[in-house]
DNA sequence: CTTTCGTATTTTTTT
DNA sequence: AATACGAAAG
């Protein structure tokens, strides 16, 4: 027997070997579900299952990336590239792909992010003629959201009353008339949002059960990661496929579920063994990855939450330090302490900086943690919040792209037409649409074909439309002959993107340039990892033709990474920070938990139910068992919240913690507020609420999704938040911004199996196109190498406001402070026109070139 | 049509 | 604090 077998101990092997048939996987943190999942497909495949009949789904692509590197180490030959492996998203949007033209969608249909789809909820709104007052966006988009994650089509919401009913209860009455909209408007622009990518493979398999077949006989073994997480969708999807020969192992931890607000359902995971009769179930009790001591302060938390399987869970390992409290009066003192904390231990303890990691509720903390590990000279990288992949010039960039690749995008359109500016306003922007709408086209395809006179765009306008569509219209046609980087390139300079940025010579354009050269790059990197691989097939069989790869490929497999799935070569040995939600599944030596007071963590916003509040708790479970050898947490007695100062109370989650297991320097206060005490011993079970979990013993739950909702007062929303930074050449990921959906509606009831068929909109335009590249490939990590950038240059002097404020005494060797890099050395002025160019050397941060106007440097 | 300035609003969490 | 949006000026 493989030694990767004899390694694991005697369920775990049990769990990994038997891999006929259905499989329930249920343990506590910590206790090898994935490296049992590992160890099983490794098995399987030395066994002689074929890797492509093997569909391995995880809830990130880089654990996909990991488990599938690990079994290829593990197993002879390439085996492991042909597994289906990645996330629910990005494996069935490959299958969409192949298999769009039965839904009428073109193959190289553009995924839409939430930011474009709140873009999208609006621009229907606006359209309603209804008022985004009464209609928010993100509480719309929030809704639709949830209709699709219940498989609620629009045809099925409309045949819904009682959901109709909830809307006018909620004065949105027309909300079913922008969903429709919204839903039509996607179709048109050839686009899927996130959770279409699940909704329309539902429709997939359930309206051409010749595909269903398909793809059921082609993945004869089926295994879900983070099972606990996944949605009512997403479960339909599983157990579709699996009915067949009902070989679906899925692993999962209750106690580990916190991703409700996207619908994620515990009751899938509850009620495994009645959909696959027979399941066996493997229960893992042994933690191996922390110390006693953090095995045991997690099971204190998580007993508390009266909605769960009663686990086991104990560690072998050494008792470990105490968890130790530290107590900051403000939230820059509490990171000030943590980051010497970690420079201490550090030093003291032997470890890399990338053994340690602060997590902490929200992305908005993240600031301010930073500033104090910059000023520490402490390496860090971050996580979450404000990705790459969100920043203006890269989803400008990324329009761009779009609209070359998928000409019926009129979002794209909508995004870069006046992007740099080019004197195409509203008004043009609305005769543009009108006319697409009046004859049936996308709003490319008007601007392309249309005499530009008989839609009203004389004159200027007129001139500078006709100008734009010539651009798109030659870029379109590079398209098939043009390398992917070479056009990157191109549509990079011929947009002017490169040329305004470069212009403008502020500290955020300078930034904006290196993102931009940074998506190009990874263009390359993605394209020479094509062609590699193309290559190594090549070799077996015979010379293959030298495909070239084109950029509609690359933005494919662009539109569902995160920054997470970048491993960047530059990011090793950094301290990581995140939420605690993206910290799901890892794994650190040393954890910090950051910002643990009420109303943070847990949140203000779930505590006004006890559903909301257990949620709270797992994932203060989950931040606790991320720990292998210790966790510090901390807490501040005040804190800046929108420019004000709050002030709050340590979190009931530390006094859950039986004080043996403690290191507390000071008296821990009441986390209760003096009108509260009701909300700390919260009555669980409402008369007549159906939802409670199974109780030990029985593990089974009766009810899923309808029910056991209460309307919250003062349902919030959101909006974007946005930082724009400095450039820091290498670190590829900035700070940050919180940005989020938000519920706020009560549950959309009855997940309706049922649901109706999509209307059938235009036709599909082009039914050509390559599966995508599999398996995905993420983008690989940057080099300094920076691509040769063309475009204007700064000849001309830019219109400049005046400039120097408090003058004088600057010079070269004078110290200097700045808020993010710290404290650095001037090293060079130069004069710029009507301001001034600084060079400034940061030590760790780097050397940085900044405008003195723009700098708000503070001399030391 | 663009830029600039003032005001209102915002923070959970993410594929 | 930082942003997004709308109004008014250029
Ligand atoms: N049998 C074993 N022997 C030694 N180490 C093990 C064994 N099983 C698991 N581990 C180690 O324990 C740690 C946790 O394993 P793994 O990540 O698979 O757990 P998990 O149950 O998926 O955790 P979580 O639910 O927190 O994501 C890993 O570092 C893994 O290498």
């Amino acid at each position: 027997m493989s030694e990767y077998i004899q390694n694991l101990n005697p369920t775990q092997r049990d769990a990994a070997v038997n891999y006929q048939g259905a499989s329930l996987i249920i343990a506590g943190a910590g206790s090898g579900k994935t490296r049992v999942l590992t160890c099983r497909i490794a098995y399987m495949l030395s066994q002689g299952v074929q890797a492509h009949t093997v569909l391995a789904l995880t809830f990130t692509n880089k654990a996909a990336k990991e488990m599938r590197e690990r079994i290829a180490t593990l197993v002879p030959g390439g085996m492991s590239r042909s597994l289906w492996m990645g996330t629910f998203h990005s494996v069935f949007a490959r299958i969409l792909r192949a298999e769009s033209d039965k839904l009428g969608y073109p193959s190289s249909f553009t995924i839409y992010d939430s930011a474009d789809a709140k873009n999208l909820v609006k621009l229907a709104i606006k359209e309603l003629n209804l008022s985004d007052e009464t209609y928010k966006p993100n509480v719309v988009a929030a809704r639709i959201s949830k209709a699709k994650n219940n498989l609620v089509t629009p045809q099925a919401y409309e045949a819904n009353s009682s959901l109709q009913a909830e809307d006018r209860e909620q004065r949105i009455p027309q909300f079913l008339d922008i969903y429709k909209l919204y839903a039509r408007k996607c179709r048109e622009n050839g686009a899927m949002d996130f959770d279409d990518l699940l909704l329309n493979t539902n429709i997939l398999m359930r309206d051409f059960p010749e595909v269903l077949t398909k793809y059921q006989n082609q993945f004869r073994y089926i295994l879900v990661d983070e099972y606990q997480d996944t949605n009512f969708a997403q479960y339909v999807i599983i157990r579709r496929l699996g009915e067949l020969h009902g070989n679906v192992c899925v692993v999962g931890d209750d106690a580990q579920s916190i991703y409700s607000f996207r619908g994620a359902k515990i009751e899938n995971i509850l009620r495994f063994q009645q959909d696959f009769p027979g399941a066996k179930l493997f229960k893992l009790e042994q933690n191996y990855r922390s110390t006693q001591t953090i095995v045991n302060a997690a099971n204190c938390v998580i007993e508390k939450n009266q909605r769960q399987i009663r686990k086991k869970s104990f560690s072998a390992a050494d008792e470990g330090d105490p968890i130790r409290v530290i107590k900051a009066y403000t939230d820059k003192e509490e990171s000030a302490l943590l980051a010497s904390d970690i420079y201490t231990t550090v030093r003291t303890r032997g470890v890399q900086y990338s053994d340690v990691a602060v997590l902490y509720r929200t992305n908005a903390q993240s600031r301010a943690l930073e500033e104090a590990l910059r000023s520490r000279n402490i390496p860090y990288k971050i996580y979450g919040g404000m990705s790459f992949y969100q920043r203006k010039e890269i989803k400008d960039m990324l329009a761009y792209v779009r609209l070359v690749v998928n000409p019926r995008d009129d979002e794209a359109l909508r995004r870069i037409i006046n992007t740099p500016a080019r004197g195409i306003g509203d008004v043009t922007i609305g005769r543009i649409a009108g006319a697409a709408a009046a004859n049936g086209l996308s709003m490319w395809e008007a601007v392309s074909r249309l005499d530009p006179a008989t839609i009203g765009l004389a004159g200027a306008a007129g001139n500078k439309v006709a100008q734009f569509a010539k651009m798109i219209g030659e870029l379109s046609e590079m398209r098939s002959t043009t390398e992917a980087y070479t056009l990157g390139l191109e549509i990079a300079t011929r947009s002017g993107l490169i040329g305004t940025y470069k212009m403008q010579q502020t500290p955020e354009s300078i930034s904006a340039l290196e993102n931009i050269e940074e998506l190009l790059n990874s263009i390359r990197v993605y394209t020479e990892e094509q062609e590699r691989m193309a290559a190594d097939t090549a070799t077996e069989g015979e010379s293959a033709p030298q495909a070239l790869v084109q950029i509609d490929e690359w933005l494919q497999n662009v539109a569902l990474l995160t920054d997470m799935d970048n491993e960047n070569p530059e990011e090793r040995n950094k301290v990581t920070l995140m939420t605690v939600h993206s910290a799901k599944g890892l794994e650190f030596e040393y954890v910090y938990v950051a910002g643990l007071e009420e109303n943070l963590f847990p949140s203000m916003m779930s505590m006004g139910t006890p559903e909301g509040l257990e949620e709270e708790r797992r994932l203060f479970y989950v931040a606790l068992t991320r720990a292998k050898r210790a966790a510090v947490l901390s807490f501040a007695e005040s804190r800046f919240k929108w420019g004000e100062m709050t002030f709050g109370r340590p979190s009931r989650f530390l006094s859950e913690i039986d004080p043996q297991y403690l290191d507390l320097q000071f008296e821990l206060g009441d986390s209760r507020d003096s009108d509260e005490e009701a909300n700390s011993a919260p009555r669980y079970g409402r008369p007549g609420g159906p939802s409670r979990y199974g109780r030990p013993g029985t593990g089974s739950s009766q009810d899923y999704g309808q029910g056991g909702y209460r309307k919250r007062a003062g349902a919030p929303d959101t909006g974007a938040l946005r930082r724009t930074d400095t450039p820091s050449p290498g670190a590829r990921f900035r700070s940050l911004s919180a940005r989020g959906a938000t519920q706020g509606s009560p549950a959309t009831g009855s997940p309706a199996s049922r649901f109706s068929a999509p209307g059938t909109g235009r036709p599909a335009a082009r039914p050509s196109g390559p599966p995508a590249g599999y398996p995905p490939r993420p983008i690989g990590g940057a080099t300094s190498a920076s691509p040769h950038v063309t475009g204007a240059t700064n000849g001309s002097d830019p219109p400049g406001a005046s400039s120097s404020q408090g003058s004088g005494e600057m010079a070269v060797g004078t110290r200097v402070e700045h808020a993010k890099f710290g404290v650095g050395e001037i090293v060079a002025i130069e004069e710029w026109t009507s301001d001034v160019k600084l060079t400034v050397d940061f030590g760790a941060a780097g050397r940085k070139v900044l405008l003195k106007k723009f700098a708000k440097l503070q001399i030391l």
